[in-house]
DNA sequence: CGCCGGGGCGACCGATCGTGCTATTTTGAA
DNA sequence: TTCAAAATAGCACGATCGGTCGCCCCGGCG
């Protein structure tokens, strides 16, 4: 049995991870979560013992949506090239219908990357994890032998990450039309370097 | 004769600029920065007619501190492949550097992509001038000769963009002492896909 | 029936926010 | 030296912030 206030704690991160979608981690204002959800401030309040808390809640649910919208459907998919293709897709796809989950992180992180604190811990925790998550799938291409065995890991996540910082960027704060045929041409341009 | 008015006010600015690279411009609180200042609060309202025009005089001034540190000199070198790297390595410099500048556009830029306003619209078309900017430095080097002329400047725009927020993004969240090496190969490998 | 506990509300606290208004000090030219 | 103007301080305002408190309402159990 689903207690009603674990429902309503739902409902709360639900509306807390699109909130902070648009006006980032530290913009989240218990007063204005609380109306956004039909419930008073303490009423709110009452279900996490601190704002921090609230910010790691949503930073966790943000973190948890993004692995069941991208990287588990993507581990699905045939190792090497397909996979990373679908970690790409997804990904696009997630930034193109304006949901969160990735596009939190992004704001996250360049929102605290110089304010010190456990919300930012958790941030270099999970940015971490992902990069690894990249290398990794990465690593079964190469040896799946679909990629060279000289290629970097390491680099490809790091250049598969520009590659959607500078989609996100393009996309969201320029509105360019054009952003998503650049990013496939990048990621394109990407894997024929690293192709065996 | 400079007028202590404009003395101060550059002072403000100088510190703004610094502030809000940390805080973000919506962080920026008139309080703090006035007692960071020396001056009350009331004594440094008196130099804006509102936040939103101080939010506007910062990123401003960070502009100009961009163009100053990074496209003017590059513009004195060789047109071509080298104005392209002296962009490249005055532009990471800064980020190693920790200076304001490069770093408070991108911080900006994620903060208020979703909060419309005049400092939004302002970002936007400094962004998209920095873009045709390095376009345009870009296209000098195809009518050289020295890069592909199927090569696309704006694509390559794009793409050294990229380049550059992963670059900020492991070097400042993640502290990541790699981040450069990594930033570097990301460059040239961007440069051997255009060079005729 | 009474009781009990989880879930939520409303009032309230001290602090700080942006922003005006009015003094007061400081400055620079006459 | 004098004096207007420029620069800054003091103060107060309504709003909002994160956070605390006591109270109420309602469902289940004895």
């Amino acid at each position: 049995m689903v207690s009603k206030g674990a429902v309503t704690k739902q409902a709360i991160l639900r509306e807390g991870v699109e909130t902070a979608y648009r006006v980032g981690l530290g913009g989240l204002t218990i007063g204005v979560l609380a109306t956004a959800c039909g419930l008073s401030k303490s009423g709110l309040y009452a279900h996490f013992s601190s704002k921090t808390a609230l910010q790691l809640a949503v930073l966790d649910r943000a973190r948890a949506d993004y692995a069941e919208t991208v990287l588990i459907p993507a581990l699905a998919t045939p190792r090497g090239e397909p996979r990373v293709r679908a970690v790409f897709e997804r990904w696009i796809r997630l930034g193109l219908e304006r949901q969160a989950g990735g596009c939190l992180f992004v704001k996250a992180s360049v929102e605290l990357d110089e304010q010190p604190g456990p919300v930012r811990d958790q941030l270099v925790r999970d940015h971490r994890d992902l990069d690894e998550a990249i290398a990794q799938i990465f690593r079964t291409g190469i040896s799946e032998g679909q990629f060279r065995s000289d290629a970097d890991p390491d680099q490809f996540a790091v250049d598969l990450m520009g590659t959607m910082l500078a989609f996100y960027h393009y996309h969201r704060l320029l509105d360019d039309g054009a952003a998503e045929a650049r990013a496939r041409r990048s990621f394109e341009h990407l894997l024929d370097a690293v192709r065996a």
